[in-house]
DNA sequence: TTTTTTAATCGTAATATTGCGATGTATTAT
DNA sequence: ATAATACATCGCAATATTACGATTAAAAAA
């Protein structure tokens, strides 16, 4: 008990949380508006951005990397992230068929 | 410790995550298509649906109708549970909004 | 009234998440 | 070579999540 029993879902619904879960998180959140917004890749602004110890950071950013949202790469001594635009085309594509399958005008109880 | 830093985010940001954190179970994925599949309400059905007891779907419901996503009415005997439609909405705007923050276009490193 | 049905809630076990200090590991600067 | 810088990883404590059996609550049927 207490994981998730993946098995009885579809590979798709399985995917789209594994998605779903390392968005839903304010820091992971905060991470890609500030990734997004400094429009180029940036490093360990973020510990000094936001207010989480490095160790913090870090771990968000390797769950980012996990799920497959965000890229990093070695840039000397600091470490270069930024979107994975194959997979945010995936989540966008993916989200929006999710919740526009359910009709805003279908209102029952 | 174990908690999230709530206070150091924005309300946006907070409220997104939530809304999100919903979401982020392929169980819940499951029984938000199942309600919309069905159109109108359905109740219990979704236990014999999806393949876990009565007491972890009446859960997932609950942090569903906490999130705000879902709502029910009782009816007679069974509960009716619905999509909130306002919710909803607000859902989708704030992930398009999120998601087309980044342009795909845009590839660093 | 008693029984049945449907769903919520309680209690509990297993596991996952969050956050951080401390430490390890490269790479650049001196 | 040594020191400094930037991150990753380890280990731990606090808390949250997931799942379910058992019980409770409320309405419908008998």
């Amino acid at each position: 008990m207490g994981t998730t029993k993946t098995e009885i879902f579809t590979e798709k619904q399985n995917k789209l949380a594994v998605l779903l879960k390392a968005l839903a998180h304010p820091a992971r959140i905060a991470i890609l508006q500030e990734i997004i917004k400094t429009n180029a890749c940036i490093c360990g602004d973020l510990v000094s951005e936001l207010g989480l110890a490095q160790a913090t950071i870090s771990q968000h950013l390797k769950e980012l990397k996990t799920a497959g949202l965000i890229q990093g790469t070695i840039e000397g001594v600091s470490v270069c992230y930024c979107i994975n635009p194959t997979v945010w085309k995936q989540l966008q594509t993916q989200l929006k068929a999710f919740l526009e399958s359910y009709d805003l005008k279908t209102n029952c109880c």
